[in-house]
DNA sequence: ATGAAAGCGCTAACAT
DNA sequence: ATGTTAGCGCTTTCAT
């Protein structure tokens, strides 16, 4: 294995000191064109490959973005890292990925790993369990841009991304209404971005004058697995439900499937509408009533906003908090031609 | 901002030599219990981190795998991500993500950005577009575990993780052919993975006597976009068409979807087997027969492997090529009760 | 069991 | 425009 060269290699062949040569491969703006030339072609000719532990060593910065989500198997997620991935990469920074399973303690782990790897900055989707935010202070204190995406918390000193959970969950229910509901379930989480959707359910059916329902049963963690609860409880009102809010998707298509199995029909015994405008909202039939969640721009837009914290761009003290559009797509399941 | 510990300052109160606090921090068997202890206590006490750039720097490793995948916001992919970031997280690495966008290019710059980030190993699935690996000869020059998965090249230096994609879609072919349907068209691709299924295809079909059906059309890349072309084909073929290998499940969603639309009846003018077993698949109606494609568990085998190399514990000279068990799942989109 | 000290390869402040 | 040099903070070999 031929060893591999260094800047000194290529100083000492070049008759150049090593400083010049560190220079030249940065593009330094203080070096003349001619020597930088020389010296990339030298570094070409032996195949030379910069030593990023050395670089980052001596400037104490690693090109490197910390990302923790809740986890990555999920459509939502994914897009949403997509569009980072794709606009930090193109301004040459690499992603460090680590999923917090929804648990607080793996998520305080996964940020003391990414604050001691020495990221540069660090975007944050919280667990569901998450209740305290002690875990991020080194990162404020030693002000590295962190960022909150989706699932934020209530801390002034850093940029969140969301979108306005309350009025969607608002915007959902009211459209239920408007179809004719009167007896409407939420289903979903009663924390952060489920809560907000949760409140806003309950205050559209507030302005309506219907009652709002709750039911501890029906705080699931919108695991499949806990279908047949959501079913049964359905199954057992007294008076009978006759429109769903559902704060996931593919949840939503769970309880379309049983529904039907249970010979429900789907709108008319009971509508339906998701959250987040999952490719599978448009797949199954009926169709799904949904919001549409712009994650792919969320992502794109945390990367951006990243970046230009990390570039000294932007003076973010301004805007805090960033609210992207939602938009409520109507289809068949909450509609009668 | 009180500045940041170092083992010299840990070693200086101590009255120790920065060696030994080095050795006590990682656990060194020739230090004493007692002085461990001492050390650890200091160190928590003043708030001491490690400073990972100088250890990479001085050990040349960094604790971090590289993954490259041809897309992150797919079902399948993050669920092989996940997968592996459990099991690499808790053996105490630390992920860094890219994905290639199905360009060889971006391939190329991707790997060597890990390869100059000085990943430990790294995880590579193939773009669609790759055609030559010699960008991933540096890995293998410097002994750096390297690892495909699904998407595999020809190279025998290097482990690969895959499902017999061949007889997969043997299977799927021939379950239609079991199922009555006598002029069946494939959809997907002509490369690498697609390539075997499409080899299976054609082999069932040879077995037994029939014709096999593909157009260039068809090699569609599975988006949605497409979808129409696809749909013109079938209704303007002069023998109809009766059974429909997809090679995505999602794709084989939006054909469901526009034959519907377009009055055909699945199953039964035209059956239909997708693959993946993407959760749309039991979710549309008629529910997608499918091949069941073990991403989280080829994930979590990914992250062993690359685990056991870099331990050393294993060698894996004698495995170079593990294929992981697949598995039609029959449902309603290719039988008639 | 502990200490001393030589790197690891690069960056950047300072000097010329 | 280029050279010099002092770190960056840790690991590890060699000595004791």
């Amino acid at each position: 294995m031929n060893k591999r060269i260094t800047i000194y290699d290529l100083a000492k062949t070049l008759k150049v000191s090593p400083g010049t040569v560190s220079r030249s491969l940065n593009n330094h703006p203080s070096i003349s064109d001619k020597t930088k030339q020389r010296v990339i072609a030298k570094a070409n000719e032996l195949g030379y490959k910069i030593n990023k532990f050395a670089a980052n060593l001596s400037s104490q910065k690693s090109n490197t973005i910390g990302v923790i989500v809740p986890k990555l198997n999920s459509n939502f997620m994914s897009t949403i890292l997509a569009g980072i991935e794709k606009v930090v990469n193109e301004a040459g920074y690499s992603l460090i990925i680590s999923q917090s399973l929804e648990s607080m303690e793996k998520e305080k782990i996964n940020s003391m790993t990414h604050f001691n790897s020495g990221v540069d900055a660090i975007l944050v989707s919280l667990a569901y369990d998450t209740t305290d935010y002690e875990h991020f202070t080194p990162f404020i204190k030693h002000k590295i841009p962190l960022i909150f995406l989706d699932r934020v918390p209530n801390l002034p000193e850093c940029l969140t991304l969301i979108i306005d959970n309350y009025l969607a969950g608002f915007e959902a229910t009211e459209h239920l209404i408007e179809q004719g509901c009167k007896n409407i379930l939420y289903i979903g989480g009663n924390r952060n971005v489920y809560l907000e959707r949760f409140k806003g359910y309950k205050a559209a059916l507030q302005k309506h004058h219907l009652d709002y329902r709750f039911d501890d049963l029906l705080e699931t963690d919108l695991d499949p697995k806990n279908i047949d609860e959501v079913i049964n409880y359905i199954k057992n009102q007294p008076t009978p439900i006759d429109g769903l809010f559902v704060a996931s998707d593919s949840f939503a298509a769970h309880c379309i499937k049983e529904l039907k199995k249970a010979s429900f029909k789907v709108p008319e015994d009971i509508k339906v509408v998701g959250f987040n405008n999952d490719p599978i909202s448009e797949l199954i039939s009926p169709s799904l009533t949904t919001i549409n969640y712009p994650g792919y721009e969320m992502g794109v837009l945390a990367g951006q906003s990243v970046i230009n914290q990390l570039k000294g761009n932007i003076d973010m003290q301004a805007t805090n908090s960033i609210s992207l559009r939602h938009e409520l797509i109507i289809r068949e399941s909450s509609t009668i031609k």
